[in-house]
DNA sequence: TCAACCATATGTCCTGGACAATGAACCGAC
DNA sequence: GTCGGTTCATTGTCCAGGACATATGGTTGA
């Protein structure tokens, strides 16, 4: 199965221009071509740039990376893997994993609905989902899970997430959130886990999926009336494109809302983002939530006594 | 709020090569450059960008629009409007699109979720959704819904018919069915309309969301031996993609293995693709999986027979 | 020890040309 | 007159190779 280059650019998230560069400059890959001289990908190459892009997506160089074979890569990410160290579920996680290299998905679907029962839907978030993200996660990374594993897994973890935020009663609650990823970025189950955070603690959430044009994040927040705009960005989105948008966005939205970006790409950032509040990890988002109110009190009550002069 | 080619090939769906293309050959859009050289498109540009997209992907050739004003091209959206004779839900579509208009979640909610009630799954899907859509899709094009309001409607969608399902029995039913779309389809929705229609019929359906690898959709109907794959196209997506995944994906899988191709691009497709079921709207979902069971009934009978002999 | 600086590594953009694939118009045969 | 095939125009994708901006990591000097 020998792809052109658009292809691997869709499958790998590799920019053509990226994968021409390398060839040039690295020499991998350096694909076959075809009868009209157009680059065709071999699935080994395919599988070699997927595990590159697993690497770089954790933070390696490229020029580091690329000449090493397949299982030397694999061997990386192994190593790299800090601390497993299975904070909470004791073998939760590992029994999640298996059921989904068995491909059992009913298996999973009654496991993850019968943990979330039990703890409630924010120690579930909090307790199980973070270290399972970060199971699978690894798993994947060291190659052992397959990409529609991995769909699978968020799927089903969607379907009970979902199912859960359903039962809270809705539609009204102080602040009201408007929640989105920039376009790009691929990944919402980040949304869908601060909404779970967010809905049990009495905010009204309004959730536009993923990938808002910057423009209409601003106009979806005026339209709604939102008091905060959280943002998601997973590990693998490029942390300038995400400074220079929450920059812009910061300038276009009134003072008033507060704006919150999350997720995995958080930790990468340096420099400081003014006006913009890093969420580094899930927990943080519930004292934020926190600190947001009683600023939001106190800024009421100065009003207030504005009022009464 | 000017961008680079890199934001707008994001914010619009168009490759960098055909923006430059059309520079080059239209001298549409033709954007100022910064002092690198680089293009700097304005939002003006990127507007009427959005609105050539639009009316390209309901078939219009670039050449004939490029040149139009923006309310020019927005009144040809209007005048391809074809007929819109609301069928059933007699003021719905107007109403729900005027909830849309005015960013009441709450009420979009709840209506939705009312209608999903009185009409039950099967039917909410064909009789409201469908047309809905429709009347969104076409609002949209007369650029009278912000991007973002479809958002909304697109997840409060979601969340309606993700809860229909879950309320149903699971985990058993003939046949299996695998839901995805390839890599570089953005939309979900049709999947899980499909699902909807599909789960009340008795089918098992494993849905692994949208953009999963062509490898993958091979090896998760094999791992998770299914009888049936589906995939899910939306108007926008290239024809010649399609085809070419639809060829390669049927020549990977079993010939026991039944392939659907659903959603609004299969009415663009001309050539006839062996082995590839075309499913070009919803409602031939429900007869192509009735005509299934009678296949897969005659030849369950062929086999005992033979077994018998 | 820390900050400023510099070399290197890396990604993105550019131009302009070649060519493949798609759709539309045309033409001949039935 | 209509159907099917052929030709032509339109449109998108790929290629090469260069320029340059930015990030990273190490080094030097205070």
């Amino acid at each position: 199965m020998a792809l052109n280059i658009s292809a691997v650019e869709r499958e790998t998230g590799l920019s053509k221009d990226v994968l021409r560069m390398w060839e040039r400059r690295y020499g991998f890959p350096k694909p076959q071509r075809d009868d009209n001289g157009e680059r065709q990908y071999t699935a080994a190459e395919i599988a070699k740039l997927h595990a590159i892009k697993r690497l770089m997506d954790v933070g390696m160089r490229p020029g580091k990376i690329i000449h090493g074979a397949l299982d030397e890569l694999n061997a990386l990410a192994e190593a790299r893997t800090p601390a497993p160290a299975a904070p909470l579920p004791p073998d939760f996680e590992h029994d999640l994993v298996a059921m989904l290299r068995s491909h059992d998905a009913p298996g999973l679907q009654h496991t993850l609905a019968n943990l979330l029962m039990r703890q409630g839907l924010q120690k579930f978030v909090l307790e199980t989902v973070t270290p399972l993200n970060r199971a699978v996660g690894e798993a994947w990374m060291r190659g052992e899970l397959q990409v529609f594993e991995e769909h699978l897994y968020t799927e089903q973890l969607q379907v009970a997430l979902r199912t859960a935020i359903n039962a809270f009663p809705r539609q009204t609650g102080t602040p009201k959130v408007l929640l989105t990823t920039f376009p790009g970025e691929q990944h919402g189950l980040g949304l869908l886990m601060v909404e779970a955070l967010l809905v049990p603690e009495g905010a009204q959430c309004i959730s536009l999926g993923i990938q808002t044009p910057l423009e209409d994040i601003r106009r979806a927040a005026l339209a709604h009336k939102v008091q905060l705009v959280a943002l998601s960005f997973s590990g693998a989105f490029p942390v300038r494109q995400a400074t220079e948008g929450l920059a812009a966005l910061r300038r276009e939205l009134p003072s008033s809302i507060t704006l919150w970006a999350g997720g995995e790409m958080t930790r990468r950032v340096r420099k400081t983002l003014p006006g913009v509040i890093l969420i580094p990890d899930l927990a943080a988002s519930i004292g934020a939530l926190k600190s947001w109110r009683v600023h939001w009190a106190q800024a009421s009550a100065w009003l207030a006594a504005q009022g009464e002069r």
